[in-house]
DNA sequence: GATGAATGAGTGTTCATTCAT
DNA sequence: CATGAATGAACACTCATTCAT
């Protein structure tokens, strides 16, 4: 039943069905035909919106990225306490939010980083995404610090948040984020602490 | 011309040659074929010394925990200061020897990770990886601490050594050794500074 | 906007679109979305004009046919000298038109030939092609020569001719009308000398 | 059941197949597994042997080539007569050989033609044919007449041969071998008496 | 009159695996 | 021990065609 305007619709509608897809049995099967099925669509649409996979790959990506950069921007900006402490656990809080600690998100990511290694395309949105972190972490870290130790503890920090991350994927048992916070909050606080 | 003891011989050439594929072009599109053709052997005889492909990087996965443990074994036998800092400072440079953070060694991890995530077989070897790490920490941190912040504290550093290690990954640039060594030992030293 | 009187506009344009496309990339990687696209029209009209692909390319083979037969017919037309020498060398001339041996025709025409060995419907076209040239031929060698020799002359011419043709369009290199009209004319003086 | 030194058994077989598919339905209906089919094999034997589809079109036109050089060749080494006339009417003779003027075969020359046009590999094979006969012919009328004379008779004749070939092959009825002769020998007969 | 969304069969190619030699 | 011939399913992708709008 073709109608006109089922752009936006069909490709979200696609790009769900790629998490779902590398969810259920990786990036390596997911393959055009298992993602159609899912989608209930037929295998040719996919070429027709995203010329071919690396193309809804890199949208799929492009999307967990935005759902991420939104989950942070959303928490700093429910703020009421403006102080770096506060903001630091935002960004923290919106890196362990629930949308990002699922199971699928979790395996999907995973199976973007391996990929990124070998597929600039993917690379270069996922260095974007590694820098957005650190940069956001380093512009408050340097309200309350002088610039090495902002750079530092805000390379410690992301380094910490995508570890517990990474650690509670390759678990297998659900994400444990109060864990995950109390430790994350820990460190923001010790390294705060060395500012007076 | 056949040969006796060639087994581990061939099997030692062909995990090298699935190591450097897996670097070369990643791991989906190390094939078989691709792989024989690096240990300059015959595609059949995969099959002959590993069953299946599975079989294949499985052992290859394996011979990288070897590698990684020998690494810290290594560094701790050789310690003369018996401190819990010293012995947690050598785990960590363990995990950041120069065979861990090279790019073959990087990517094939990851790789491997990701796959984890589908394969019953490479997930329980990556555990039994995981768990090695946290309680080789944990047990020099009940040294210092009481139990519950040692367990937080290996909790800690072992996400942030991986973290460390995975952001170096990623980043697409030579690994920084000396930086993450700073971050990962300062983390060390302020939670032992817990102990009073 | 849907407009009247469309259809004579429309159906040049698409059949310009194959030439161009033909001659770009063959006919056999000449796909409607790619004539389409030329056309600047979408993928569906073709279907609305031509019936289908094959529609399109026998008007298309019908069209070449019309520009070469109108160009013979033009050249005889304007002859003020009646001989079937004049005649002769008319319809060489015609046949060796700057249209015929430009490269996209050269292409196409090559192109539609060996689609005739199993399209009936372009073989039926092709067939009436070949035979206008014979008997045009074989009408002016009639006025000259006894039958049998007129027949076996216009064979000859006719063979000659697209040989010709055929051999500077396998050539690569730019037709060379001069060589070619050089060696078809002597063949002409060299059949009607035997008259006598 | 596989088997050692299978390699030109099985090419040779794949080669008389694709022959017989393009006979059949022409070049571009001529699939991997409509050939592989034909040869009563897996589709995958061709990536096997022949690298890909390009690989095995190119090997079968290399084939129908050599078929062809060997014909004329035999034909010239069969002479009694070394007279200039007798080698042009071998060289003549080889071309219109039964193995050239069957259906199959005139087919397949027409496909390979026409796909010469787009395909570099094809091309070079082609333009390497078009002149052997050239210069073949061109060699034995150089015995008889001045550079520039030969050069034309030379041309003419392969045009000739060629054209008397493609009406053959275009006229959808069996080719008359004995006609195109007689106006092949003729033309060598009206060029050679431009000796004096 | 014209669009472009949608299909599904078909393409060339790759691949892990098997097995006679 | 080791080869490489052979398979057949799976893959990403293309395409002519249909049809609701």
């Amino acid at each position: 039943m073709p109608k006109v305007g089922m752009q936006p619709i069909r490709r979200s509608q696609l790009i769900s069905a790629t998490l779902e897809a590398v969810d259920q049995v990786g990036m390596g099967e997911a393959s055009i035909a298992y993602i159609a099925r899912l989608a209930g669509v037929s295998n040719g649409i996919i070429s027709h919106y995203f010329r071919d996979k690396n193309g809804l790959l890199e949208a799929t990506m492009r999307h967990l990225m935005q759902v991420l950069g939104q989950g942070v921007r959303r928490r700093r900006a429910a703020l009421k306490d403006p102080s770096p402490r506060a903001h630091l656990r935002a960004i923290v809080d919106g890196n362990f939010d629930a949308s990002q600690v699922s199971g699928p998100a979790m395996k999907t990511w995973l199976a973007f980083w391996a990929s990124s290694m070998h597929h600039p395309a993917l690379q270069r949105l996922q260095r974007i995404n590694d820098h957005r972190l650190y940069s956001n972490l380093c512009g408050e870290f340097r309200r309350a610090l002088p610039l090495a130790d902002a750079r530092a503890a805000a390379r410690g920090l992301a380094a910490l948040v995508d570890g517990l991350w990474l650690r509670g994927a390759l678990s297998g048992q659900a994400f444990d984020t109060q864990q995950a916070l109390r430790i994350a909050y820990d460190y923001v606080d010790l390294q705060l602490a060395k500012a007076g």
